[in-house]
DNA sequence: AAACAATACATCGGAACTCGAGGCATTGCA
DNA sequence: TGCAATGCCTCGAGTTCCGATGTATTGTTT
């Protein structure tokens, strides 16, 4: 059955913003988090989140730091000031964007 | 400003497809509809569109017939009946997928 | 008449996003 | 002992998208 992906490529960086703004947190649990609170309908891989993180900080929208917990290596990131500013424009921009998109296929002229 | 994209990378065979099943239409027609439908939002440019399109025929989408009209060569889409099916299947993915992402950036628990 | 925008098609290279596969290591449960 | 879950990482491949470029006609403006 044939059916599009709807990948909505770009939406990571918003959503790992999201995520962070509610407190400092390691990747794993990001992941799990965002896979949690969508019911699994969101499930990003490692292979896409863990760089994403990296050019996050890359860019100053986050910082992090590694820390030894129980044996397990964790990287904290913490949400900056330019990337709590950067979520609230990208929230916009996915009001703007996925407003348009239902305007389209909900059948407006 | 940094503010990320939202590409929504995979909506647009969605959009074309919805475009199409108003009726036959042509490559410039259907990407200045989206366009203009989405006040300017949606703006898909010619290197994206016409890419897409031949997509879609080879995957049995659409149809077409290239047509002169005015001196000017027109390639004529219709949505086939597989079209149609995949266009009402990607209108469910997007609510899905999109109501997933509102219920994360709206502040959802 | 010349210049230009709009219409209309197409292709190509590069950038960005995502996945799958693979690697490494620890904890905890069966 | 084995296996799942946790936790980090990288790499190659596939897909989407844009900008640039090319070709050609129509209609408007200067």
């Amino acid at each position: 059955m044939y059916c599009f992906f709807m990948n909505l490529k770009g939406s990571l960086p918003t959503l790992i913003l999201e995520a962070l703004s509610r407190g400092p947190s390691h990747g794993y649990e990001i992941a799990s988090n965002i896979k949690r609170r969508s019911r699994g309908v969101l499930d990003f891989k490692e292979g896409t989140l863990y760089p994403a993180l990296h050019t996050l900080e890359r860019d100053g929208m986050v910082s992090s730091t590694s820390e030894l917990e129980g044996g397990r290596t964790r990287r904290y990131y913490t949400l900056t000031d330019k990337g709590n500013l950067a979520l609230e424009k990208s929230k916009l921009e996915w009001q703007r964007v996925s407003g348009a998109i239902n305007g389209l296929l909900g059948g407006a002229t």
